[in-house]
DNA sequence: GTTTGTGAAACGATTCACAGCT
DNA sequence: AGCTGTGAATCGTTTCACAAAC
């Protein structure tokens, strides 16, 4: 048994998003004070199957009672720990166009921890106004501001082929995390986790859903 | 040999997703005038491996010539027609919020094909006013405009608590595709296909990869 | 000589099914 | 009686490797 403690296996990255989604439903459930919650249960708001939530959960260790379900609070606060999610994250932002001044103001973020600290921007005419309490600096300032703020993470909001550019200053920081908007592969170090999300691309699935039938 | 006419045999949505990407890599080829390009090429700037490449593009036909590679104009062309991509798609927008403001405006669903036509909030403060160049409309006008003007598909931008009952309402009206950034799993129809996009849950995967090494 | 197209092998994820607790 | 935890079976995807085409 390696739960946590000792060598973590690999866990499919398919099964820390479903984490996530069960993390949100926990957090319902506490709110109306349950306080106890089966596989089934789980499965059927988050649309799997209750031996995907075991099997998902057994990888971490097992929570559960036999005969009674999971504990919503315990599992609730086992998940964050699993996530990382027991602390807040620095994050910058790199791009003040349209998706990155959404970004800012999302709630989202700061609601699950994730807190934009700085904002940068190549645009003369973006430089120096306030964004929700934070002046948009200067790109090439990067490396300054964040010698002097460091962040545990970036979201990249750049045009495309602005982005492996930034992407390498930014590892050069030591940066180790970046959220990728821009509709770009990046090539990071190995030890640098990248996640790109590429709005338009998720259309194209729709539009190939709707073309195949 | 049953591509594309005859019974189209399942394909995964792994491999849709990475032909939307080599489409994107082929158009940077035209762009430039190259008019042959090898899997291996392909897999390089894509992320992948040759191997992947060809397997992709093999569920759908053969497309290259051997000891030559792919002729770059056709197979972008094949690919266009794979994912539906050689019409124009009408989408509405539910929700006014941050991140629907910047979606509007965003040039990257216009460039691929995706026209928002109406965009529609239950705020008072927000239905009447212009954004760009479209009026927003009260939500409860979502029957009788989506009657006047038919859309292919919706991108929803709601609240957790309300996604659901737009949802409903939308395929109601015959939506068959929708773009979900709500962060709730949506029951629908399985004649209707969602695919659900949640920003705070993608940094969630950052910070588990943060926590975990 | 190079690169495709594709069966076969390897790998990985999900589902099954049931023993073991409560 | 009910629900978890987990090996074993199944299913799906990726990688290998090579014959066929240019």
């Amino acid at each position: 048994m390696f739960h946590k403690t000792g060598g973590m296996r690999r866990v499919a990255e398919s099964t820390v998003r479903r984490l996530s989604l069960y993390l949100r439903l926990l957090e319902e459930f506490e709110e109306k004070g349950i306080d106890t919650v089966s596989s089934g249960a789980l499965a059927s708001l988050g649309g799997t199957t209750s031996a995907q939530v075991r099997k998902d959960l057994s990888f971490f260790g097992s929570f559960g009672k036999r005969g009674l379900g999971y504990p919503v609070p315990e599992l609730a606060s086992r998940i964050r720990e699993i996530l990382g999610l027991n602390r807040r994250y620095r994050v910058a932002l790199i791009g003040a166009g349209k998706i990155g001044s959404a970004l800012v103001q999302y709630r989202g973020f700061r609601a699950r921890g994730f807190d934009i600290v700085s904002i940068f921007d190549v645009d003369p005419t973006k430089v120096g106004h306030r964004w929700n309490g934070l002046t948009v600096l200067d790109a090439a300032e990067l490396e300054t501001e964040l010698a002097r703020q460091p962040v545990d993470m970036a979201v990249l909001v750049t045009p495309a082929e602005a982005a492996q550019g930034v992407a390498d200053r930014l590892t050069k920081l030591g940066v180790k995390a970046i959220l990728n908007f821009a509709p770009v592969q990046l090539a990071v170090a190995e030890d640098v986790v990248v996640k790109t999300v590429n709005l338009a691309l998720e259309l194209e699935t729709l539009s190939y859903a709707l073309a195949n039938r």
